[in-house]
DNA sequence: TTAATCGGCGATTAACTTAGTCTTCGATTG
DNA sequence: CAATCGAAGACTAAGTTAATCGCCGATTAA
């Protein structure tokens, strides 16, 4: 029971999209490339993150990705949403329903499960710190973490290999 | 990316186990079939529950199981560890330690990832709700919540075929 | 004491999911 | 028009999950 890395992966990526100009984008080859990832996986990544309206592609050569909107707007769960879609963690298979009560008297087993319910609003929890943060934050949270040097050498790295 | 069926399997069976007396126990095969589960696979759930001292088992002839402690020291979030395990739902798999900077200069890239601590700093709101849950609390919730009918005829059943 | 009933455990299987690849396509640039 | 990019679907290999099977030791009732 585990996030797929495609999360991983997607959230590294979208930091360095954070400070890329809107008439400028990055592509799936360099993402890939800067951080050891494999390419073609990375590239279905950032399919679902289109899908989502976090980031918008740019066809053709030259093209790439840039973020779709502001990262203060992309929370951590809208890009946990976008790859690993709606389904909640838990999933009830409502086993009363195979059950002998229910065997015995269909009408009086309850179409809800309270054990669900306790699932569902325990990952709300979850969900809600994830919602508070945003690509921004983190971004801000990396300067503070991560020395200049990298940093820099981030960013170096991504405005040279796409001139 | 969900739980396993052995969480929801044990939590609905642990509720049966609330009502027996300490010197008694029920089947695997009683809560298996009053519930409509695979009996062998219910065993193998149980021997996690087993190992994690949620439940203590009784071996031979007229064995089974009961609660090893009282119902409100049970949280559902002990059932999903016994279960599932201590894993965490988001594992990072370092992806720095693949990429550019970290071949370029190998003491530089932190050795912690914040990504990961935004995580797991997540899922630990997630880990308090369901702690703050336990077997007791959810036995009443279902006195309010199923009819007086369901409750009796289910513990006519595991009294009566246990004797 | 012996047969039947229980849990414990390890090997095995079938279905499903995941990570990743391959290939074809259409759009863009030079 | 050719090279380079993203889009998308088919495909594959590895891993996981749910479930089964068989064998063991413990226990109990006849």
């Amino acid at each position: 029971m585990q996030y797929s890395v495609g999360v991983e992966y997607a959230l590294h990526c979208l930091v360095y999209l954070i400070d890329v100009p809107s008439n400028d984008s990055i592509g799936i080859k360099n993402l890939a490339e800067f951080q050891g990832l494999p390419e073609t996986f990375l590239s279905k990544v950032f399919g679902k993150l289109s899908k989502a309206g976090i980031v918008s592609s740019v066809p053709g050569v030259k093209g790439g990705y840039r973020l779709s909107k502001s990262p203060e707007d992309i929370s951590f769960w809208d890009v946990i949403e976008a790859i690993e879609g709606p389904n909640p963690i838990f999933q009830c298979k409502n086993i009363k329903e195979n059950g002998y009560l229910y065997r015995k008297n269909c009408c009086q087993a309850p179409s809800f499960c309270t054990i669900n319910l306790v699932m569902l609003s325990a990952e709300e929890k979850m969900r809600d710190d994830l919602r508070s943060k945003s690509l921004s934050w983190l971004n801000e949270e990396l300067d503070s973490v991560l020395s200049k040097q990298i940093r820099e050498d981030t960013r170096k790295y991504f405005s040279k290999s796409n001139t």
